[in-house]
DNA sequence: TGTTTTTTCAAACAAACGTTTAATTGCAAG
DNA sequence: CTTGCAATTAAACGTTTGTTTGAAAAAACA
């Protein structure tokens, strides 16, 4: 059986653990959950195929495990900047674009911190989301329903006369517009024919957060009139 | 060999090869490119797993035929809703409204026309654009080429003065959110509550197009300025 | 040091994969 | 009828999949 990390930290194991997460990523990222097979994350980290399963019980749990550590902490970052932000703004209602600052920074911000990092994360928060059913609901219930509870209550905050309705359909098109973004952020270059930077990250966060935010403050209003 | 259309007519083998891009339309919608087995696809279309080779050659050969279906009347709906735009305004140049329209409503018409297309339309769009990168680089240079092509061209006399840059990614984005939303069409049902009726596509498409066009203009001008 | 636990490894497992082969069926033309 | 081509089928091909086994190696504790 596995050992759990907090009786064990006594030997280097947990090198070949994060080699094993870093493959399953590279892998996850660039052929999805499908694509991700225990030999090939074996090689990639310079170990066993029965290692992989000793550490991590099966390929679902790996990926899990692999998704937890980039996931979390950038949902994490996400409350804190959406709390700054409550802070900063005492008893005033926060607007859509420093809400959905919150929302999308963090992810930038992970994206622009290594090439590795900006290699995988974009489409792997994407891909995420675009797999099977079940899979993809393990892990929303998982990682995501604190984060969405936090955003709505913020948001009907801001708009506490708009309906239900309205506020879901236009927070729905932000997320699908922020996950398409980063979906399709590596095929930006070919798209543009070396146009525009695909590693500018500080242009890409400005651009999606206005548009996202114009976009949302539009559907809210023309339904109020 | 495989028969060409063309050239024999007189067999029902027509029925087979529907149902076989049917099972595997539903396939991939669902489970994506490496979730369609050739075994899955010849049981749910009631055949054998070699007819499935003889009338397709390969794997691959199916899959793309089965998005050539799907796909080509679309994008054919689409320049078609372009050209009448064009042809109604005359001298005047479209306003993004009109031009997001001719790219949004197609799908939409198509999501609204059976049970069976929306369920399964909606994830196939969006699911061809998270595949492995050769498969969609083959995919877009057979079905997106010509498209891409002329909505930029319509764009570019919509917005003159406006950079290349600034021009292909506020599109991009606007892409980026329509794929995205259509992927995740299916899970506004969970994630609002039964607050949304994911069945009114009516709704999807004025809300979505609205939130494009004012992202998209948003994003042009604030340039501009 | 000796003992115990944690970690690695080669080898094998049944199952499922895409593809191929060869034999068979069914219909249409000669 | 018989010849010929289109279409279907069962069976098998060699790979690759996730998972398991049992023993060797490494590390930690005594």
């Amino acid at each position: 059986m596995p050992a759990s990390p907090q009786t064990c930290l006594r030997s280097d194991s947990t090198d070949t653990k994060n080699r094993l997460l870093n493959a399953t990523e590279r892998l996850f990222a660039s052929h999805g959950f499908a694509g991700v097979t225990m030999r090939g994350v074996a090689d990639r980290a310079h170990t066993n195929i029965a290692s992989a399963h000793y550490h991590y019980g099966s390929k679902e749990g790996m990926v899990m495990a692999m998704l937890k550590r980039r996931i979390e902490p950038i949902n994490a970052n996400r409350l804190k900047y959406l709390g700054d932000s409550r802070s900063l703004a005492g008893d005033r209602a926060l607007r859509p674009r420093e809400i959905f600052r919150a929302l999308i920074l963090p992810v930038c911000h992970e994206i622009a911190k290594s090439a590795a990092t900006r290699e995988n994360l974009a489409q792997l928060v994407a891909r995420s989301f675009t797999e099977p059913a079940r899979f993809i609901q393990k892990m929303h219930q998982r990682f995501f329903r604190e984060l969405s509870e936090n955003f709505v209550a913020e948001l009907q905050r801001t708009y506490p006369k708009a309906s239900h309705k309205d506020l879901y359909w236009n927070l729905h098109l932000v997320i699908s517009s922020m996950l398409g973004t980063f979906a399709q952020h590596r095929r930006l270059g070919d798209f543009s024919k070396g146009i525009c930077d695909e590693n500018d990250v500080e242009d890409l966060s400005r651009r999606l957060i206005d548009f996202v935010s114009t976009g949302f403050e539009a559907g809210i209003n023309s339904s109020s009139e």
